[in-house]
RNA sequence: GGGUGAGUGGCGAAAUGGUAUACGCACUAGCCUUAGGAGCUAGCGGGGCAACCCAUGGAGGUUCGAAUCCUCUCUCACCCACCA
């Protein structure tokens, strides 16, 4: 018998799979779409990390492929953006062939994993073929008005020499290079997600929707919906009304509460340093000087020091101006604070400082009047018992500063006084709707997307600025806008895209006039391209349609997608609102792109730490495999412990999933004869097959493998194997092994690939035993147990364990006063 | 500060109200071997000669019975964070 050589094996049957295209089988009716969030080729090459969700997807394509389905299991690269383009610009090559090569060492170490992907339908985001319909659906946007030009301060990397979207920033810092964000007011393409807030929120909790909920609920912390109110104070300059109609003065500070309810509470007012207001009353502020030097000091904080919590609030007031809270007509002075922010609600806030920690804090720190209009329910129904506060009855009762943040029933509320928050804040948006001067209103968090990068590696947006048309979208019939050839791509700082360097390129003609025009230098974030990505596979070649309508049927959606954690609030908020937009426009047929998702936990290096070059913990899959072959790193990878879990690597553990695989190599040469009986082998597998299909349904892989690896010591013990045995366990090994799944199978003279072969069945009055071991529990401690006869009665169980010497011993003069019994598990006499 | 999840042998972990520690790694002893980073056999939570007792971060509770459910508490990880 020949030694157990993977090497050989393994590349035998790479080989064979891809040339036959046994994957490509996409005619059986039952489609299942397993997808992988594509990598984005690095320099580094993969380390032993990244397969890890490959594997899982590729284990449960060759298990639905078992179960008669045609499975699409498709792989590409998201090549454009920063990361890419750094790296370039580091190694002093063109992005555009660091590329080419990095995906090239991707594609190689993949293949060595025997992954089923049908690399006919490989996509690159960078190719024009595919970014064409990137830019198609931007001009869609644009048509629709969804995309526009903003010149609304947006977070600046001084590094990375561009603006970054709001999801691109990790505590203040540039996520890409951490360096510290600034705010800067430039023009940005940007595109309206907030228009679809309310449905990227509402369809997270749609039924076909099987997310993991941490994931689901970090989408909803982020979109960050509200339900407050807009109250507009009317204001007050120098003792009179500011409305004055010919001077065109605001008359109105609209501010956003979610707190309506303690609006007696107030005691003053805030606006951000952002505020129009500022400006526009500027000749009625009576400090203008030191107000302006605030506001500028503010505007120059970086956004981490402005959102520090731990610094001192400060603020300045806006003498002369008064504003009025329209409840009670109370005059109350206006500040300027930097800890209210200019983009959410109206960059206004009414101050409750008895209601709000924050302007709890801010209002000690000015002195100014602090107002209870709220109390506890409980303090205003002080039991009378007191035992019942011996009994900790009114352990909520607990008011630790003068601040009291809850819910509770309004005091010095004039009318609304006594009533419970809840119903004041309906009853007093309604007063305020009557007088037209607010109402409810709904607030998100979420913001839209900053879309426009000014660096080179990216979907040239497909505008052209004419001087007499404005801002035109490219027809159709000229797209792709191909990004040129240059051999300076570094970015220039100026607001302008490198591109703008490019005469040539940027002059264009308009296409509504044909008159002169230039083209936007802009580029496309790094997520354009991944946003629709999974609609290319299904039909890559299609040059006239983004995705044919048949095809996008057959496929949609994708039924189990797979990936990092960290892609929460991005990429998946991106792609589901891409593809609410393209399902608004009829290219999709389907409210939501991912049915089913998944994320993998992190593999860490042996030292518990991230992998990374920078520790030096790095482990290359190539080596793994040289060494164990790719079926010991598969199966050792699934083994390691719960799916979505971080888990530090540990090589020894591949040397075990080796000798594994080794002792299943052994077993094929002492298959003796084909038959099959009943014995316990038989009722073994039955519940083994049961347990790995059950487990590779949910994900619970290391499990399915614990189960497989008991069969075989089991088989292991038997004089004489059997040929039924042998196959069935082979076919359950095959989505987690499949090289040496087909070895095996080839050798016990099959001519046709295993995986052509159906996935077994268990059969249900085998996975019963017929004789069982009976637990005997005395007041709920184990105390002996007894084979018995499966489904033995009660009554003759009772007989059994009290005919056990030990049982009789335990008892002795005891009387029994209660008997549990748990059929064919245990028998629990209490004494 | 908020959200989510998790704490079980030397290590990765299993068990979701019913025999705690399956499976794998590491380790120990023996066999085989010129040798072993190979293979085989046995052992492997702690205490005890034993009968047994004690152990799932900690403290209570519910239950015939709790790693699992409830209350409090400690620790760790990830995400969000002045969002009015």
């Amino acid at each position: 018998m020949k030694k157990y050589n993977p090497k050989l094996i393994e590349r035998k049957w790479q080989k064979k799979w891809a040339e036959s295209g046994i994957y490509k089988d996409y005619s059986k009716p039952k489609k299942f779409y397993a997808l992988d969030m594509f990598p984005y080729p690095s320099g580094a090459g993969l380390h032993v990390g990244h397969p890890k969700g490959y594997i899982a997807t590729d284990v449960v394509s060759r298990f639905k492929m078992l179960n008669g389905f045609s499975v699409l299991h498709p792989m590409g690269w998201d090549a454009f953006g920063l990361p890419a383009e750094n790296y370039a610009i580091q190694n002093k090559i063109h992005p555009e062939a660091a590329v080419k090569e990095n995906i090239k060492t991707f594609k190689k170490q993949l293949g060595l994993f025997g992954f089923t992907y049908d690399w006919d339908r490989e996509i690159n985001t960078t190719d024009p073929e595919y970014y064409k319909w990137t830019q198609w659906i931007f001009l869609k946007m644009f048509e629709k008005g969804l995309a526009f030009e903003s010149d609304e301060p947006i977070n600046w990397c001084p590094s990375c020499q561009t603006g970054l979207a709001l999801e691109d920033l990790e505590n203040g810092l540039c996520e890409r290079c951490g360096t510290q964000v600034v705010q800067k007011k430039m023009r940005q393409w940007v595109l309206k997600m907030t228009d679809y807030a309310d449905r990227l929120l509402e369809d997270l909790d749609r039924e076909e929707l099987d997310w993991e909920k941490s994931i689901v609920d970090q989408q909803k912390n982020w979109i960050g919906r509200s339900e407050g109110a807009i109250v507009k104070f009317s204001i007050v300059t120098n003792g009179s009304l500011a409305s004055t109609m010919e001077a065109k003065l605001p008359n109105m500070l609209e501010v956003f509460t979610t707190r309506l309810d303690t609006i007696f509470g107030c005691t003053y007012c805030v606006v951000g340093p952002e505020h129009p207001i500022i400006e526009k009353l500027k000749d009625q502020i009576k400090n203008y000087k030191e107000v302006e030097k605030y506001v500028i000091k503010a505007q120059n904080k970086t956004d981490l020091e402005r959102t520090d919590l731990q610094k001192e609030k400060t603020g300045v007031e806006l003498q002369g101006i008064r504003v009025t809270n329209p409840f009670n007509n109370e005059e109350l002075p206006l500040f300027v604070a930097d800890y209210v922010l200019g983009h959410y609600g109206t960059g206004a806030v009414m101050a409750v400082p008895a209601h709000d920690e924050r302007d709890f804090e801010f209002a000690k720190k000015y002195k100014l009047p602090i107002k209870k209009v709220i109390l506890p329910e409980e303090l205003l129904n002080i039991p009378r018992n007191l035992e019942d506060i011996a009994a900790g009855a009114r352990t909520e009762l607990r008011v630790e500063s003068d601040c009291f943040i809850c819910d509770g029933k309004l005091v010095n509320s004039g009318k609304y006084s006594d009533l419970t928050s809840e119903k004041a804040r309906e009853k007093m948006a309604a007063w305020l709707e009557k007088k037209k001067i607010g109402g409810k209103k709904v607030n998100y968090k979420m913001r839209d997307w900053v879309f426009s990068r000014q660096r080179y590696w990216g979907e040239p947006i497909p505008i052209i600025h004419c001087e007499k048309c404005g801002t035109v979208g490219v027809p159709e019939k000229d797209l792709p806008v191909e990004l040129p050839k240059v051999e300076k791509y570094e970015p220039t700082g100026t607001g302008e895209g490198p591109l703008a360097n490019i005469k040539e390129w940027v002059n264009a003609e308009c296409p509504q006039c044909g008159g002169p025009g230039k083209r936007e230098t802009n580029t496309m974030p790094q997520w354009a391209g991944s946003s629709w990505y999974y609609l290319r596979y299904i039909d890559p070649k299609n040059e006239k349609e983004l995705v044919g309508k048949t095809e996008e049927k057959k496929w949609m959606p994708v039924d189990l997608y797979v990936g990092g954690a960290e892609h929460a609030t991005r990429h998946l908020l991106y792609a589901r609102f891409w593809h609410k937009f393209l399902y608004d426009i009829g290219v999709v047929s389907t409210k939501e792109p991912f049915k089913k998702l998944v994320h993998v936990g992190l593999i860490q290096g042996e030292d518990g730490r991230k992998m990374s070059k920078r520790w030096g913990n790095v482990i290359n899959p190539d080596e793994v495999i040289f060494e164990y072959g790719a079926d010991s790193i598969r199966l050792y990878e699934m083994f390691m412990g719960p799916f979505m879990q971080n888990i530090a690597w540990n090589t020894k553990g591949v040397v075990g999933m080796r000798r594994f695989l080794d002792k299943v190599w052994k077993l094929k040469s002492v298959i003796s004869e084909q038959r099959s009986v009943n014995n316990n082998l038989e009722i073994l597998l039955h519940k083994t097959i049961k347990k790995v299909t059950e487990d590779i349904e949910s994900f619970r892989f290391n499990t399915a493998i614990s189960a497989l690896m008991i069969f075989l010591n089991e088989l292991e013990k038997q004089e004489r194997l059997f040929t039924v045995h042998c196959s069935l366990f082979i076919k359950l090994l095959s989505p987690f092994v499949p090289h040496i799944a087909e070895e095996i199978w080839e050798k016990l003279g099959h001519d046709k690939s295993i995986f052509f072969e159906k996935w077994p069945e268990y059969d249900p009055k085998l996975i019963k035993d017929e004789q069982i071991m009976l637990v005997i529990q005395i007041n709920g401690k184990v105390r002996d147990q007894i084979e018995v006869a499966s489904g033995v009665k009660e009554k003759d169980a009772k007989e059994l364990a009290l005919a056990q010497d030990k049982i009789v011993k335990y008892i002795g003069d005891s009387s029994i006063k209660k008997i549990i019994f748990v059929r064919d598990r245990l028998i629990n006499f209490v004494i």
